[in-house]
DNA sequence: GCAAAATGTTACATTTTTATTAAATCTTGT
DNA sequence: ACAAGATTTAATAAAAATGTAACATTTTGC
């Protein structure tokens, strides 16, 4: 792998520069915005880290952080959060947003290099083995399963088979648990604009499914006139 | 809303009574486990927070968080880990697993409850607003309660089976308690411009839908000459 | 209080909707 | 082209919903 860069996002300028020459000591290239308007000018893209200034003036990092976490192209870069204020609200706030680690000042220049080793490893491992692709994406309900990635479903553990229609009506269902969906949303979502099929088609698929989840198959309700849903 | 449920998940029973204690004092009904197994046997689903030792023998907490995380009926239970280990890895971890706070020890009793109430708090105002796709879908009277999405009608608690012409006059009628409707009026909304059905229909639904109702089924009014309507 | 009108109730016929099964059609990989 | 599996249709059974008629009861206007 490359060298690791880092971005260093504070408004003490001081500060900036410290922690700038020992992260480069360390083998890192570094770069420092003075203001959360200022890093986002750059591509934040080409780093690996971002140290955060939770307390600045303009937009606050914490403002700063959520918007890197929406955008997919930066939501896995991890984020550091510093700060001064140390009210448990805060540090919370930051680590709900995303942040993989929090200092609070005054901390030490050592502290602050073992604490960005420490997260480079971890999220390197993470790419590694822990996320191929990993987001989340698994239905759960109980012993219920539907890995959405790789489009398996299981029951209390051992495997299911499921067609592809089967899988993306359960997964339709599940996904809008404790509603009733109409045919017509049923079919537009799952069947898409393809072809046009009967509305018999849904009901087959249903009895299908149900049969092949065992127990869960009584979570799938029918309300008649109204149309499917899955139990919340 | 109810009294709030507390889990309290800890090996070591002193400590449980001790918690349990005080947070009972606070106002809080607390439930204890004193391993992750003995917990997984409860419903889960009746707590609105769990207090978890990450450091147990059987089930790590973490797994045990990890499991309550995947599964969507669990998954928005907050968590409070605790914890002896001080590595900064562990409490990160325990986070990125959805863990809403964490605690280490040594920590003072009024130091959990502080946390409690903190976590409580921020967990119920996220109920209030930040949950934009689920806005007013279900009509609630005492103990009577439509819900809309899943086209559910319960009777204090217990779920009463209404067809769909059913399901919507009483929705009609509640929708608009206080008010008395024509027949004319319920038709245009129940029966929309379908058939022409005769007055004796309505006549016959709200009478079905009176007697499902139980108690409540006296709260559909008649009002002679004019219509019927829902006790406000 | 009485007759007329309006509403309530019940049982039953009819229609709609859903479930199930088997067979036909389409896909996909070999 | 074949085989295996997926998907749709068709046919039928089953269940549920709905409407109507006939009659009972209540309400209304006098």
């Amino acid at each position: 792998m490359a060298v690791e860069r880092i971005l260093v996002v504070d408004d003490e300028e001081t500060l900036c520069e410290v922690l700038k020459l020992n992260l480069e000591n360390e083998g890192y290239d570094v770069d420092i915005a003075f203001s959360a308007e200022q890093a986002l000018t750059l591509d934040i893209t080409q780093y690996s880290l971002i140290l955060l200034d939770i307390m600045m003036g303009d937009i606050s990092g914490v403002k700063m952080a959520k918007m890197l976490k929406a955008d997919v192209n930066t939501a896995d870069i991890p984020i550091i959060f510093c700060t001064a204020r140390d009210t448990e609200d805060d540090m919370v706030m930051g680590l709900n947003i995303g942040a993989d680690d929090y200092i609070m000042k005054p901390y030490t220049i050592r502290n602050v290099i073992a604490r960005v080793k420490s997260v480079l490893r971890r999220t390197r491992n993470h790419k590694m083995c822990d996320t191929p692709a990993e987001k989340q994406n698994t239905l759960q309900v109980e012993g219920l399963k539907l890995d959405l990635e790789f489009k398996r479903c299981t029951v209390d553990g051992v495997e299911v088979k499921l067609a592809r229609k089967e899988f993306e009506l359960l997964t339709y269902l599940i996904s809008h648990r404790g509603k009733i969906l109409s045919r017509e949303q049923i079919l537009s979502k799952v069947w898409k604009e393809e072809v046009v099929v009967l509305d018999r088609t849904i009901d087959v698929n249903i009895t299908r499914v149900r049969s092949k989840i065992g127990t869960y198959g009584s979570y799938i309700v029918t309300r008649s006139g109204f149309g499917y849903g899955f139990r919340d």
